[in-house]
DNA sequence: TTGCAATGTTACATTTTTGTTACATTTCTT
DNA sequence: AAGAAATGTAACAAAAATGTAACATTGCAA
């Protein structure tokens, strides 16, 4: 079965990089130039994902994006607004128009099918639960991208392992033994210090914007996902 | 308390590695040289761990695994594989019989043990009630954070680890000396006193509010979690 | 290559916990 | 009631746990 990419870009070089980078990954590719026609056709060809450029000529990607979220048939595809630097505005990293990952120009064509695939597969089981919720914290694990009162925190891949395990479990106290098993698995020999340090790592990329405590420690038993009493 | 370790292997050279490595770590070791033997014992002993090989002169492994899991007081014990290279393939209907975890052989002693003492780790936290209720005190053990009439006591680990060992028995009296032993550790020497420091500054902690005498002191003997007469 | 990001460790700073002591208070015994 | 024994209380110094910053190493990408 053919999977079919719909962007919506009215850069002509960048339309030709997106065409190449997803057909060779053997995706089909449509395209249209402006957000008027990009609603027409995006009804027609019923695609598994789409590409929105965040300025278009006519009207804001944004537009496209809330339209497809308010029909019923098109409401479940993915996806990803591409934006230019100095664009990125909280709407974007909070993803609250209702896109599911975006990417900031330039981007390697690698992370763009990176990107691409991760959302497909999510969308082909769509039955499980890719969104990590706690507080203020927002977590996506298809994306990888981390939200803390609505703007991205950029964690390390260290400090994404243990937030996620970490998240599935809130309020609950993990020994650093457990955290070690865990996201580094078991058979490795790794100083039990290392956890408090990247637990520090974790907590200073989690500290975007205000004050939000949401790691607890629990002396001589671990750390917890928490609000601090 | 001693841990139990149960190999059923028939090579010889290696029963002789595992025992001795398995001893090093402090466990007891135990073993049978048969499929059929090993059934029999394994009854007996009631191991906490169980090696199993995967090639045994009467019967697969892994029919013990299955006899294992179908016995209910056995369970729950955690089962390692042991199978020699080639037989990989095989790996998946052995992991979905039950076992918990799998070495290829050769493996190092190191990884053995680390694996052992994982897998204990994990079975140790298991079966393990998480909230604790007397009258107006309220624990939760999977979040360490404990409730005195609904408003939150902050306990020191002491005094958290002393509560939790008379929650788990109401109204019954503790010895100093049973309590020592019981959050201490046995051999280790620590004055009666300090019991009594301890047991004022958990009824401190649990003072929220009101006035909840829930630890009564019986003269001579001990304390006890119980409403004062 | 060079540079960069991630990682794990270490040393040091800071905070919290802990066990002991001395003294006060209560309870029991005579 | 006095004295002895047991327990409550407060203060303190040592020890332990955790926070923090800096550093060496590694792997990877430009």
């Amino acid at each position: 079965m053919t999977v079919k990419i719909f962007s919506v870009e009215d850069e002509e070089s960048l339309v030709s990089l997106l065409e190449y980078n997803i057909k060779s990954s053997g995706y089909d590719f449509y395209h249209a130039g402006t957000a008027y026609q990009g609603m027409i056709d995006i009804q027609k060809v019923k695609p598994d994902l789409i590409l929105l450029d965040w300025m278009l000529p006519d009207q804001p990607g944004t537009e496209i994006c809330k339209f497809i979220r308010s029909h019923e048939s098109l409401s479940e595809t993915p996806i990803i607004m591409l934006t230019a630097k100095g664009e990125e505005s909280d709407l974007v990293s909070g993803l609250n128009i209702g896109c599911d990952d975006y990417l900031l120009k330039p981007f390697s064509p690698k992370e763009l099918i990176a990107r691409i695939n991760a959302l497909l597969r999510r969308s082909k089981n769509k039955n499980k639960e890719s969104i990590l919720e706690f507080e203020n914290i927002k977590m996506n694990t298809d994306t990888h991208r981390v939200y803390c009162c609505n703007k991205e925190a950029k964690l390390g891949p260290r400090e994404y392992s243990i937030l996620e395990f970490l998240m599935k479990k809130p309020g609950r106290v993990f020994t650093r033994q457990q955290i070690l098993d865990s996201v580094w698995g078991t058979n490795v020999y790794v100083s039990d210090r290392t956890i408090d340090v990247h637990i520090r790592r974790l907590r200073q990329a989690l500290s975007t914007t205000e004050e939000c405590k949401v790691i607890r420690t629990i002396r001589s038993s671990g750390y917890s996902l928490d609000i601090e009493a």
